[in-house]
DNA sequence: GCCTGGATTATC
DNA sequence: ATAATCCAGGCA
């Protein structure tokens, strides 16, 4: 077996609205399990009233500011942990929510505790990360979080809609920014 | 400091 | 339809 190398920097280093596309097919790896992600969704800048650097730089969002492939993970609701990939290009503050990925079998992953607990809170739950891993970096092989490109040599077929949960961002709550593989039951929403 | 509300989910 | 649950961000 060839050990599973994160996808490079570089990668990152462009608009999130490129990067969310090809995330998905690609694999998440926490402390060895692993999940082939199959929903996500692009978050593009200052200028996106859906994204939370639409607050400029905080303490919070600080981290959307720095290098690209930079885990960005957040509570939210007081309960559930979102994952999210920090995207450029530089320091453009975009970044790509993970929002579902499925079980790979023989991948080192165990299945889902409940194969109908879908979305992102239940993947960062499954997954085991947590707030501890803001800031950790996808494309430090050593890192306990990071992506590895897709293991299948063809591109998923994807859908393109709406995010989820976006309803008070106005225009932006339209914007077809969210990608899921077309038919793959493990979506959190047709 | 205080108040509001959220990139959600499980349950009624 | 609504509670759970807590912190970030806005405003005083």
């Amino acid at each position: 077996m060839q050990p599973v190398h994160p996808l490079p920097r570089k990668f990152y280093d462009r608009n999130a609205v490129q990067v969310a596309p090809a995330l998905v097919g690609c694999r998440v790896v926490c402390r060895g399990r692993v999940a082939r992600i199959v929903e996500t969704e692009a978050y593009v800048g200052e200028h996106d009233l859906a994204c939370h650097s639409r607050a400029g730089r905080t303490a919070r969002t600080e981290v959307m500011y720095g290098d690209p492939g930079t885990a960005y993970v957040y509570l939210i609701y007081g309960i559930h942990p979102m994952l999210n990939a920090v995207c450029g290009p530089g320091a453009a503050a975009n970044a790509v929510l993970i929002r579902a990925a499925e079980f790979v079998p023989g991948a080192g992953s165990e299945p889902w505790l409940h194969p109908s607990a879908r979305g992102p809170g239940n993947l960062t739950k499954a997954l085991g990360v947590g707030l501890r891993d803001n800031r950790l970096d996808l494309c430090d092989p050593a890192s306990a979080l990071f992506i590895a490109p897709r293991a299948e040599r063809a591109k998923p077929k994807l859908l393109r809609t709406p995010r989820i949960g976006v309803d008070y961002s106005g225009p932006w709550a339209t914007e077809l920014l969210r990608f899921c593989e077309a038919g793959n039951p493990a979506v959190s929403r047709p």
